[in-house]
DNA sequence: CGAATTATGTAAGCTACATTACAGAACAAT
DNA sequence: ATTGTTCTGTAATGTAGCTTACATAATTCG
């Protein structure tokens, strides 16, 4: 699998014809990340953008009191960073990997030159951005007007989209995945969303074990749907 | 005061050439609505581009309990709308006007026109897109980890930056504002944000009266910055 | 293997905030 | 002026979910 193939996979790039993607291979310096590391905090950061070939990313704020909110998960084929006044939704956060990660970066003189290029690239860019906002006005209503099990189901949603492996009737998320950072993406605490996923797995909508959950995604639909 | 001038005042169009302006004067046809209006509802929306020239909006969404949630308020020189798979962060939610308006309306094919003519407009655009982005997910983590006081704080903070008038020590929100709809911007009741409001008010933070709120700004971020 | 670490289960007690209810004040409409 | 409507003040009561705490299981690491 060499480089090119994970460009082809990187949704704001998979229109771009095929010499095109072999000038970005050629343009863009990549690298390789543990998981666990920090790759971006509010005070440091660095110019450019970055195509997320394999791996996640989680991005999230802490507050004074040092709780934690993960804005988003993002996964391969997301693109992320910031350029001049202009970002992925990335500005002011923390950006930590959650598995090994490989990226490459586009580094502003290219990615201007690129974009120049081909304006047909900056309709796609604009879509993509409106697509993000889209979803997070739509996660943030379910926020505000949810109760935790709402969250969680509505969550659940999302990932097995995003996320989702098929597994028999079930869609597995396909990431490691505490009970702690459930809560940091909902704005609920450890405890509460243990109790809430052991309800779900008793009412067979889900199943879950150490880290992991699957999804019986047209229950969990239902169920969000007729609370 | 004519068309001219307002196109001037909207800020994705603030770089555009006045030939440019003057083009977009005569392929916009303009229309007056008056406050208390729904421009849109999830099910009920027209592809096109509308350009904000006078008045305020409020997008909002609606849970299956009737609870609404404002997502945001626009106010002039902010465009909306909705152009195949691409939005201003307006798809499936309601739009009201909150005072009377005045709007600009530029078609699919106009707008398209007019983008491929103007490539950096499309740059324009993107930044646009990038920030609401940004300031949604600021909003979407205080929400999320604030309580009610620091959450109203906060909203007090975006609306004078966003609608305020200097008047004396204090930043008047030019805007009519209930308790119920501070509620419904921040996921809280009426009856709560009387409360709070009410004490920031003996705090000296805000001055209050019916329907009108005036903000200390800097004594309002001093509280937000030392719960 | 054994020790340290991390994830999970569970429950008592507390609290911020919602719910509900009522009353007065400001405003709008006739 | 009178009536209806909307906004605001206030308080009692209820409750979802947070806090805290402790115990067990699973994993990692030396």
């Amino acid at each position: 699998m060499n480089k090119l193939w994970y460009l082809s996979q990187i949704s704001l790039f998979d229109t771009l014809p095929k010499e095109d993607l072999l000038e970005i291979e050629q343009i863009t310096p990549s690298s390789v990340l543990k998981k666990g590391e920090i790759i971006q905090t509010p005070t440091t950061f660095h110019e450019g953008l970055y195509l997320l070939k394999k791996g996640k990313l989680k991005l999230y704020k802490i507050n004074p009191e040092g709780k934690q909110f993960i804005i988003s998960i993002l996964g391969a084929g997301n693109v992320f960073g910031e350029l001049d006044s202009f970002s992925f939704g990335t500005r002011d956060t923390f950006i930590e990997t959650i598995e090994d990660t490989f990226l490459c970066a586009l580094s502003k003189e290219k990615f201007e030159q690129f974009l120049i290029d081909r304006p047909y690239l900056a309709v796609k860019i604009m879509k993509e951005l409106s697509g993000l906002l889209n979803e997070r006005d739509a996660i943030m209503a379910q926020l505000v007007l949810g109760n935790v099990r709402e969250k969680i189901l509505q969550l659940l949603i999302i990932l097995s989209k995003k996320f989702g492996v098929p597994n028999g009737n079930y869609i597995k998320i396909d990431m490691p995945l505490s009970h702690q950072e459930i809560g940091d993406m909902i704005g609920s605490t450890r405890g509460t969303v243990t109790v809430v996923l052991n309800e779900l797995a008793k009412e067979k909508a889900i199943i879950i074990s150490r880290m992991s959950i699957e999804v019986n995604l047209s229950e969990v639909e239902r169920l969000l749907h007729t609370q």
